[in-house]
Parts: C-alpha cells; structure tokens; sequence
DNA sequence: CTGAAAGCGCTTACAG
DNA sequence: CTGAAAGCGCTTACAG
C-alpha cells in the first residue's frame, strides 16, 4: 500500500522496508548480500534504496554489529609536522584507501590537535569506538600508544618503527639503508668528516638514522663524532640552521646527509651566502626524492621511493593483524622495511682532494 | 556488592553502573553533567569512570542523541591536490578544531580516494551519518555537492566560493583581491603585457583569480588578451610550464602573477634557464607566502595570510548554521572573504624602462 | 526464503 | 534526586 507515494527523504530502513511492505530483516539481509534471499527480492531492494538513496546508518550497524569499518590514520600535526608533512600522509592515504576500499573499510584522518596530548587523544578517540582499527604515525622512539592499543586489543599498525612494543606490526622507510648507502657513497668520494642531521624530537626515525650513520662509518673505520649530529627542524629552515651551524665548526666536515627532502632547499642557500657551492666545495645527500627538490641547482643527491606502495604495503599489515580480514593476507610480513633507491646527483659529484 | 572488584576491562555504561551499584541512567546523567544530580553522586561517577577508562561508546550515543559531535573535512585527493595541498590543511585544521573543541565536537578529515567520484563520495558518508555537519574543500565553479547537501539538510561550509547554491556558507582567500593588488602594482612599475596563472581545472578559485586579473586590467584601460591566462598545475612543475610557454610568445608579458606559491620556484628555474632575472627582466608576484619560497632569490614579492585564522573562520561560520550553535555565533557573517597581506619582494622591484 | 523479535549502548522523558 | 523503561536504526539468530 505505500507503493507510489512520492520518495520522501529516506528515514532509515523502516521506510524502505515499508516502501516495498516487505519485512526490515529481508532488506537487512538484501543489502548486505546474504545468500538466503530470493534474487528477485534482492533486485527490488537494491533498485529501491538505489533510488531512494539509502543507505544503513552507520551508528546502528556499529551498535549491533560492534564494528565501524572505519580504519582511523592519526596524525599528529604538531608545528613541526605540519610545515614538513607536506602531501607525505595524502600520498600514503592514496595506497592505504586502495586496499581498504577492496573490504568496503572507509579510512578516516584523525588530526589531533596541538594542544591535546597525542596519548589522551588517542584514548578517547579509541573508547569512543569510531573507529575498528588504526594507523599510527610520528612513532616516538618509546611510544606508550602502542601498549594502550594493544592492552586496549585494537588493531593497529604503525608507520614507522620504535622501541616499544616490540611484536607490534610496523612499515617503515629504510633510515638504515638510507644513511649506510650515503657514507659508503661519501666515503668512496673520499669523505671522512661526514655530517649528518637528525630532528630534534624523541621520534625514532631519527635514533635509527643516526644509528645507521654510526654503524657505516664505524665499517670504514671512521670514528664517530656527537659534534657531526645536528638536531634541526625538519623543514627549509632546518636545513639553513644545518648549515649554519657546520660553517661554525672549526675542524668544517666536508659532507653532509639530510634526513628530509626539503632541508637542502635551505642548506643550499646558507652555504651559497658563504660563498660554499654544493657539489664542488660540499657534498651533500638528501632524503627522499620531492618534486620541489627537482629544482635544486647542482641537482641533489637523493633517494627515490613509492609512498603509495608504502601505503599498501601498511594497509596489509593492519588487515593481516585484524582477526577478521587475518585470512585473506595471511602471509603478510607484519614487520617491513620499506626500501629508498639511490638517485645520484650532482650534489656530491667531486672528489675530495686530500689537499683540502 | 560490586564494590571491591579489581578494573577489568570496561564494557560498557552498565558495568560502570554495576560497579557503582547505581542506576545506568543516573551514571548517564552524571557523566553528562546534567543539573538534576546529587553532587556527591556526581563526584563519585566521575571519579569511577576516570579511573576504569570509561567514555561512552559514539555508536550508542549517535542513535540515541542523533548527532555524532563529529565534523568532517572533506579532502579530496586528486592527484593535482597531493602535490600542492602542502601544509595547507594541515594548517586550516589547526584553526578549525580550535575553535571545534570548546563545544567538544570532533574534527575527522575525509579523504575521498582517487578512483572515486567525490560527489558519490559524499553522499556516502551522509548517508552512513558518520559526522553531523561538512567542511568541504576545492570548491567547483558549479559543485553540485552544495545543493545535495542543502537537500539533505546536512550543515556545511565551505573553503572557496561556487556558483552553486549561492547562500551557502563559506569563507576564501580574497583571490580577486590579490590579482587586483598585483595588477596595480605591476601597471605602476611600467607594465602592460602582463600574464597571469590558472588552474587546469573547474576549481571556481581560478575563475575569481582570473576575473579579477580581467577588471584590473580593465581598470587600467589594458585590454585583456586570453594568451596571456596560462593554465597550468599547482606545482613546481606548473611553474616551470608557465615561464616555459611565456618564453614562446611572440610578444612576451614583462610581468606574471602565479596562483600558488611554489610555481615560482620552477618558473624561476625555467627564466634563469634562458639567461632571464626575476626582478630585473621579468617581474614576478607569487601568491601565498610560503616558508619554501623564503630561500628563494630574488625574494618573491607575494601575499601573508594566516591559514589558521582563516580556519578559525570558517569553524565559526558552520557553527553559526548549525541549528544547536547557531545561538553562540549569531552575527557571524556567513560569507567572508578573507584578505592577504602584500610581502613585497625584490622579484617585482624594478621599473620597466619604455624603450625594453 | 521470509517475518517477528531480541538486543547492541546509550540518553531521556516519565514516575516517584 | 534516582530508577525503570522506551527507543534510536540496525543485524541476526530463530521459527516457520
């Protein structure tokens, strides 16, 4: 009898059940492509909620079923991230939405605010349950999310390494590789006196690269100098503030590497203003290869890598961590070291005269 | 009789009410700070809850309250979006949830997937109910979002102005302004052949940017010559093609005006290429201060604005057309264009000499 | 294959 | 000031 009244806004799936005086239940089990359901039934329904634009309210189906099929990312734009992260999560959120998209999981970005602490954030976001599962980023070196997340047993994985939790499942860049290839690279040039920046926050990549650093130069017999680590911002300044502070050492290192793409942008002028031209009187090895770095002059070493297979490769290692969705990646490395290819050039280009 | 248990993991508002050997409903009341509560009671759940990590489940709450206290942004991806957005949200965020928590409303970033189409995207998440009210981005000269969303009665906001449903509630960078500021700056300095950069695409941003190019002009008794609107991408990239296509034409422009602050890094790239100065060849205004374009030399003549007030802003205009906020922010103007700051540059800064 | 009913975790009139 | 109960919109055993 409700049939041809006129599609008023879809309330819920009382008025859809209505509309075609069939039970809720049968559309329930309609929609979500239960198999014991008339075909015919099935097409009524879809064609229905097709054209009446309905579609489960999502607090109900979370009630009952006590699942979101939101995935959150959390990302901490602290003052620090936001000047640097440029498009780095948009691209990583490209990969990740890709493997979600294939279980129906929608991915929702969960900025925590600056003044709000990360963990308490992070606590009230997961006790309200919007989300099944999440990805973690900016992981700090002892980082006390991860034992509330797994106490807490919500799926999670991280983007990016640290000391706790150790089992925890991870996708990380290779620091390591990343800081072993440039002094191998340096040192082959003839460096000696390599310097290298970290930033100054308790995140761990930067304990990792520097790590990485220390073990390669130990390798070639190079003794290890704290003086050569420069703590500095990850961003253009940082790189000015790199360079500043090498022109001021006396016993000046020849070569530096760079944990982030955009601090040559800065380094470059700094040493240009002194009169340094990169690539002939400095050597200097950036991070990941970024467009805006393209246009660097000489062109800058550095490292080439895919943030959208990052992504994906992340978006597996959370699904094979998830007991629902276990099944399907069941062979997932839950722990991965994401690999950077060298892009040589110009930027540490020369060899050092050992006359210098 | 419940008293004494040790915590186990809380399960749910029953359990915190078990625990206090109280009524659900009176722990509710408490918890939500309603008035009609014995102090003492009060102080007694709220201590309980801290210390067994109890917050209400969002599901339960959205069905019941029909609200989520979530707001989302909508972001969407495109492929031009990752490279350029830098920061850009980021930054708006900041402002937005400032403003978003003193009511204690949530603020989730929506990124709509490549593949997908925004527009079906949205609808989507309307439907499922995952937040109560929209910011919306990259705003189309007709969008069609706006009028689906005035119909389904979802408060919204939106970053840029539209042709489409024109009360709708926004605030936008004064583009029109910009290009104004720089055509009369430019028309001062000597200048008639003056080029200007847009976007590729139907963002409505480049049509104001251009349409306010084009009554400069007029102003100025210069007619209007459609090769000198370059479209081109956002980017570094972008920037490299516009100085790139501007070296083709016969009559070259002596001055440009960019649309986004990092095309002047590659079009600086491209003109110094070709034995071309900025600032003493070409005049160049770029558009947003940008810390990258800092290092640039010459300095870029270009336009300061705070992205976080400009969020600020806009959080404020959305509450305002919010049915259960709209008391707080009464007189909030629905539709702000928000204004830049000229930064005057050295890329700008010389005279064109007739006789050139 | 379908319908009727229970129940997910909350909030909120309604009594008392 | 508190408790008992209804009901938000769904999904899913359970009957038939």
């Amino acid at each position: 009898m409700a049939h041809g009244g006129k599609p008023r806004p879809m309330k819920g799936i009382r008025q859809l059940a209505e509309h075609l005086d069939i039970s809720i239940g049968t559309v329930s089990r309609a929609l979500n492509g239960k198999p014991d359901v008339n075909e015919e039934t099935r097409k009524r329904v879809l064609a229905a909620a097709e054209q009446l634009g309905y579609v489960a309210n999502q607090s109900g189906r979370s009630l009952r079923q006590g699942t979101t099929n939101v995935i959150g990312l959390m990302i901490q734009s602290s003052r620090e991230t936001v000047e640097n992260s440029d498009n780095f999560f948009l691209t990583v959120t490209g990969g990740l939405q890709s493997v979600f998209s294939r279980h129906n999981l929608d991915l929702i970005m969960l900025p925590c605010p600056h003044d709000e602490d990360p963990y308490e954030y992070l606590k009230r976001m997961v006790a309200r349950r919007i989300v099944d599962a999440l990805i973690l980023s900016e992981t700090q070196r002892v980082d006390k999310r991860f034992d509330m997340l797994a106490k807490a047993k919500i799926p999670f994985a991280a983007l990016g390494r640290s000391l706790s939790g150790v089992q925890h499942p991870w996708a990380d860049l290779d620091f390591d590789g990343v800081a072993n290839c440039a002094v191998d690279r340096l040192v082959a040039h003839g460096h000696r006196r390599i310097a290298i920046s970290t930033p100054a926050s308790d995140i761990n990549l930067g304990f990792v690269f520097v790590e990485g650093y220390r073990r390669a130069l130990e390798r070639h017999g190079i003794p290890y100098d704290p003086a050569l680590v420069i703590r500095a911002k990850s961003s253009e300044q940082g790189g000015y503030q790199v360079a500043d502070e090498l022109l001021g050492l006396k016993d000046r290192p020849t070569a530096v590497i760079l944990i982030y793409e955009l601090m040559a942008i800065g380094f470059y002028r700094r040493v240009m203003e002194a009169g340094i031209i990169p690539g002939r009187d400095v050597a200097v090895v950036g991070f990941r290869e970024a467009p805006r770095a393209k246009f660097l002059q000489p062109t800058l070493t550095c490292f080439r890598t895919s943030l959208h297979d990052l992504g994906v490769e992340l978006a597996e290692i959370l699904l094979s961590s998830m007991p629902a969705y276990n099944h399907i990646y069941p062979n997932t490395k839950r722990q991965r070291t994401w690999p950077l290819e060298l892009v040589p050039g110009e930027s540490d280009a020369f060899h050092l005269t050992t006359g210098k």
